[in-house]
DNA sequence: GGCACATGGTTTTATGATGCAACCACACAA
DNA sequence: TTGTGTGGTTGCATCATAAAACCATGTGCC
């Protein structure tokens, strides 16, 4: 079978991310859903994609755990995407990806909007790596290691 | 026509990236890069993907100007491909995509390795937004601000 | 209850993207 | 010059995506 690839199986965890949101709508459903959208029509409405692609990936990043269907909360009898604890655990990566455009893009003019801290409106800064101590990492400051095996009792 | 949506002419910056490296294969081929690898063969038989699905990532992140070709390097004739300024710039997506999975998956004990500072062999810390007065943030505590428009004469 | 319309999808069908294997071009060595 | 390895491209089968049509249920109104 052809069947496109899929990361789940592999150990290295960015190849994990990427199969649970590494595909074209994903992160854009959840930056969506992070400024408050719930309902489907109001993705379909703001993404302005097809129905039977949002529905898949709906889908799919409900079994992931990315997402929850709750039952109401405006009264209606109608569903709604709610980001679990996991989806909202994903906006430092929107966050690397935003930055990243207003950083390198080749038209930086296109860009629309700038993320700012709501208290000062001023932007926010730079995502940097730190080490434990706080030391600022770059790359090179870093590397692999395997996972520790964590230890217990025979069984 | 039907075309794969692509988000070029998007002026949301997130889509922006993904338009770049929001496809399958791009980050992991990245990823290799930033750990050193260089020559097409190495991409291939790590990465384990399709040759020609990797000449053609490889070419769009070369008119992306994420990677450059380069000459030579260790005498052969053949080509190398090195990531830009550009490409370095993606390694806070890559952690964070990395830290995502570390914090969520739902079989931690599948992820292999663990990015760790090279000094002190312990775990880099979780990137976390700060304003630019150095105050955490959440995500409710920022917004979205349109781009400011930069002043020029006239023309 | 019964009707019209909105919401929230699924199905159908066409096309683009991917995966695999085969093939090709060139460099390098003997 | 023949052989082998590197670095690709080409062809073809299959999968995923996109757009539009269709459908089921909810909701408002009488």
């Amino acid at each position: 079978m052809v069947k496109r690839t899929s990361f789940e199986g592999d150990a290295c965890p960015i190849a994990r991310s990427l199969d649970a949101i590494g595909d074209w709508w994903s992160l854009l459903i959840i930056r969506e859903a992070l400024f408050g959208l719930r309902r489907f029509g109001e993705f379909q409405s703001k993404l302005g994609m097809a129905k039977n692609i949002l529905s898949a990936r709906l889908r799919s990043m409900v079994d992931h755990g990315i997402l929850t269907m709750a039952p109401a909360s405006d009264g209606s009898a109608y569903q709604e995407y709610v980001l679990t604890p996991k989806g909202r655990g994903t906006f430092p990566i929107l966050v690397a990806l935003r930055q990243w455009s207003e950083e390198f893009d080749d038209r930086p003019e296109a860009i629309a909007t700038i993320l700012v801290d709501r208290e000062k409106g001023r932007p926010v800064k730079k995502l940097e790596m730190r080490a434990e101590d706080g030391r600022l990492l770059t790359p090179a400051d870093t590397m692999l290691k395997p996972r520790p095996v964590p230890r217990r009792r025979s069984a």
